[in-house]
DNA sequence: ACCACTGCTGACAACGTTGTCCAGTTACGA
DNA sequence: TCGTAACTGGACAACGTTGTCAGCAGTGGT
């Protein structure tokens, strides 16, 4: 007995029980071409056959089977975006802005968080080209992105985000980090501090390499020498950072301010200054909620995630729509807002 | 002059250029199936014959095209999550933990934001259908869902986070915000107000409802009267609630404390605290960066929206693991947690 | 020398959709 | 009345992959 094997079948039966345009067909008593006219909403159907196809259509349940449609037009109307941790709240507002971009251009956003490890970076990325988006925002975590090249040589755009890609030429959209940490960490000269602390990202990172550039370049217009332990680079996990701000302000001369090189960093360095007692000034790179109700209010140099996104996710798209220009860099600028803690006086 | 349409192609052309199997195969001088054996790491191929195999994919730069496995083998490896807000601090570590669970399970996930608006939350859902995903994950904007009832019956298995579906039997993962908001207003008449506000979001929204309620049960409780201008629902944007809360700060009886219903309330309404001078009690519902730094710090009602995520998530896997018992309602407990603003005495 | 068996390998169909092309029907002017 | 154009509908192939099955060599036992 074999008959129960491969049997031709009019009834949906396979996808749990996913009605196909066959059968949306058969019930309708029209041919396969016919339904997909009138999903597709192509002319050429009279309104009478239409009625009939989209009365099967809901009777049944039907919904056109993307997978099968991407396999033969070849484009998914999707784009990938990858990045270090979605629930992180500079990175939440660029991936909305993106999807944003995204819905505006009928495609759907897959993303992932790499949690700033390469290897899973890179592991994202090929499994969303296997999936064949059309496009890549990426903010990468690693620092070599040839295994990229087949991918864009065979046609999928991609936009760089944040932090520039590795041995690769690509579109990026940058925030000027050395500009706004040396605008930041000028501001805390100009209030009269010579020894200013840096507490910043692991030091492999180009935002947080950039940041120190810009802490190290304002430090030499004042003609200020840096003292290297008052600098401090690593994971920004609470118990490192809170040990190290410690670290800045003990000792025989400590540090009077503090330039902070990320949001994760902040919050970190707030709570250690709270408890210490001290008035120790303070500018954080990067703005974050409720930062404006401290006391004091925290002065910050301020990005803009969600402008970062949206500009990526243009670009991407005014790619995907053809655009054969050579591959840009475009850098955002910050903003430097004053509330408080940037403007203390030095206390010794 | 035919010749040029639909040429039989050994070369790849497609995609821009992306090659296949069949291109993979004719490199390395084997049949197609032996190639698809060789990239699924099935056994029955020969040493020798994998490495030739092996070689053409890396030079060809092939990389397997999964919409026609999905096609193919009915399961897409992916999930969808359908949520208000992306960016919102609550539903980030959401989102995130979802994306966890998944990455656990080798399945990706695809998201979307449906700002509040049930036809786009329908939109985006049958979106997600569309593309096979294999499960949904869903934070409600609407109140009936009777649309999904033919893609459940199809084998799409769906889990509702936060809030309960509407016409529609499904799995369900709630928190406890009547318990959590009755606690925490008990909190504050314990410490001695009697006349308390409450600012909420709309109140169609299902857990702003519930969260009123547990506000009026403990008003019950303690046999107090509720003044119907004590309370105020609507949008959370923050001009209406900056109104809202002046105007509960104003009169011959004013609030001597405030109850807030959501995280994106609790921040306009700590400005508002800040730039009265009054020292209003708060207890606020659902914890936040940085609220315990604030003077003074503020009470809160926690809840654990990572943990409803991932709970979420693990409940949807088992289904998709072919648990067949009958759809659950979890709910979870949420945590007081005493900091100040709940503590301070009332004022008149 | 023959057979049974095992281990590799490839031909072929099918997944559900869309593009191409052709056939049938109707309407209209010559 | 016929020819022709306009419109509608359907048969068929193709997209790139995987499951089924059959064939082919080599091996070892009789």
């Amino acid at each position: 007995m074999t008959d129960t094997i491969r049997p031709t079948r009019t009834t949906a039966s396979r996808y749990g029980g996913r009605p196909t345009m066959k059968d949306v067909a058969a019930r309708a008593g029209v041919g396969l071409k016919t339904v997909s006219r009138v999903v597709n909403g192509e002319e050429g159907v009279s309104p009478d056959t239409g009625r009939r196809v989209q009365e099967a259509i809901t009777a049944l349940g039907f919904r056109r089977n993307d997978s099968a449609r991407v396999l033969r037009k070849g484009r998914t109307a999707s784009v990938g975006l990858v990045l270090e941790d979605l629930a992180d709240p500079f990175y939440a507002p660029l991936s909305r802005a993106v999807e944003e971009v995204a819905r505006l251009h009928g495609a759907l956003l897959i993303n992932g968080s790499s949690t700033e490890d390469p290897a899973r970076e890179q592991e994202l990325v090929l499994a969303l080209c296997a999936r064949r988006v059309d496009g890549l925002v990426i903010v990468p975590a690693g620092d070599d992105h040839r295994y990229l090249a087949p991918e864009i040589a065979a046609g999928v755009a991609t936009v760089f985000v944040d932090r520039a890609p590795g041995l690769i030429e690509s579109d990026v959209v940058l925030t000027d980090g050395f500009a706004g940490a040396r605008e930041g960490t000028a501001h805390l000269i100009a209030h009269g501090h010579r020894r200013i602390g840096f507490v910043g990202d692991q030091p492999h990172i180009q935002t947080a390499s950039e940041r120190l550039r810009g802490y190290r370049a304002a430090m030499a217009d004042a003609g200020l020498p840096v003292h290297e332990p008052w600098i401090t680079l690593g994971p920004t996990d609470p118990a490192r950072v809170t040990a190290e701000t410690w670290r800045l302000l003990a000792g025989p001369e400590p540090v009077t301010a503090l330039f902070t090189g990320n949001n994760r960093v902040t919050v970190t360095a707030v709570r250690v200054l709270a408890a210490s007692g001290r008035r120790v000034a303070l500018v954080a790179f990067d703005d974050f909620e409720l930062a404006d109700l401290l006391s004091p209010a925290v002065t910050v140099v301020a990005q803009a995630p969600a402008q970062l996104g949206r500009t990526a996710a243009e670009l991407l798209f005014r790619r995907l729509e053809g655009t054969e220009q050579a591959t840009q860099r475009l850098t955002l600028p910050t903003r430097l807002l004053p509330r408080g803690s940037g403007e203390l006086p030095p206390q010794d």
